[in-house]
DNA sequence: TCTTGACCCTAACGTAACGTTATCGTTTAT
DNA sequence: ATAAACGATAACGTTACGTTAGGGTCAAGA
């Protein structure tokens, strides 16, 4: 097989082959008098491979280690790279937690309601967990309390997420495609991104699941008749325009 | 102010600096006949700015429009960047779960009890569920029944949890520091992190509350005397060593 | 006054993983 | 024979600096 082949077959670039030829992580299996690669089954089962670990965020250095070096632990590269994925998902959560709270403070208005929102979350109220927190730090006594908290996170939660409900039901009548519309079920999908983990896909889903599904659309319609056929729509458009 | 007291007041390199000046993100006040970079207060405001967005992992070109541009919507950039975060971290956990699924393929042994481990967590019994996942997709129907759900993982991850308990406390006499207490003490960090998002500080310090409070430590040790101490030293030892 | 540190400067290559021209040779079908 | 499709190498561009390399500046002590 010559290039392009390969190159449309996995779906990646020519260029991306030349760069793996060059940096010796994929040498095809010979050349033709013309210098064209020419690559077999057995190169395409590398590549495979290759693609896995890049897809896994890999570094080629280090794929091209791993597969060079049978007796080299995949396993354990699997699990230091594990560990470095969690770090990085600590920091994004970081990251997203600080703008969140610099929204709230710039943009002051709608985002009081944010602030309430999150009024529970607080635990500075109890003697207990003050001195605990002295004593063990912050972050030590928030995770040490997720059993409990989640009680009340989720209680509170749900207060937000009824008050969203109505703010939504309050413009169903609008466009699903306004701003304002926009902008609500965005907070409604930022506000399912606090809970589990959200792709665009499934946040569409959702919304097809909020009309087809009887439960669904009948507890939704509570706050309005038509809010679930909104919804849907608002979270489509929503999606796709992402 | 020169270059060196910038930089280890706010804690970046002196190339950092000139990086900024280069392209333009950050021009000192002036500079000396000698050509040296002077500093004054409101560049320092400014360069706290950058490396607050820096810090929220925005380019610095970025940064450059939105400091520049006072018209500029930093509320807009915020939220795009938001999402851009999201995407980002649910990347990271669909790479997080793939490393999974592969361990548990490749070590096969010890990790035949983590496929028993999320046995629970599939409703593939379920017909309904059967229907729902064919109409909308695996991933929708996973997040609608997430409330659901959840329960029945808190159930099964309550289980795993005491599993995992049994065997650390099987090999509580031994060292802390030993191979298989550490690759249990990982487990046990894996574990917590498919809950919540530990950091490795808040690791240590859930550690200490094992043992300090009373509590917490009458519950670990009903699964074996000095249980909850050997778990402190593991998790303390874990957590340095990373 | 000269020297010695401590500090400053510019210039330029290196990094990761290719994308993107630019220029040119090969193969195949008409 | 020629054009279309495909292949090749070469080399710059990208991001945010780290890292030498080579060489001035300034204040203080000998």
């Amino acid at each position: 097989m010559q290039v392009k082949e390969v190159a449309d077959l996995v779906g990646i670039s020519i260029r991306t082959l030349h760069h793996y030829d060059a940096i010796g992580l994929l040498k095809p299996q010979h050349t033709t008098r013309a210098g064209y690669r020419i690559y077999t089954a057995s190169e395409l089962e590398r590549l495979q491979q290759i693609l896995f670990f890049k897809e896994l965020g890999f570094p080629l250095k280090n794929i091209k280690e791993i597969l060079d070096n049978p007796s080299f632990d995949q396993v354990e590269a699997l699990e230091k790279h594990y560990e470095r994925l969690l770090a990085k998902r600590r920091q994004i959560d970081t990251m997203l937690e600080t703008i969140q709270k610099t929204m709230r403070h710039t943009k002051g208005e709608i985002t009081m309601s944010n602030q309430e929102r999150f009024a529970g979350f607080d635990f500075s109220s109890n003697p207990y967990e003050q001195e605990a927190r002295e004593r063990w730090g912050d972050e030590a006594v928030d995770k040490a309390n997720a059993n409990i908290n989640d009680l009340n996170k989720r209680e509170n939660l749900e207060q937000t997420i009824n008050e969203l409900y109505h703010r939504l039901a309050d413009i169903r009548k609008e466009d699903p495609a306004s701003e304002v519309a926009q902008k609500r079920i965005a907070e409604w999908f930022h506000l399912l991104n606090e809970i589990g983990t959200y792709s665009l896909d499934a946040f569409k889903g959702l919304g097809q699941i909020y009309v087809d599904d009887e439960c669904f659309r009948k507890n939704i319609d509570q706050f309005g008749e038509g809010l679930a056929i909104f919804m849907r729509d608002a979270m489509a458009i929503y999606a796709d325009s992402k």
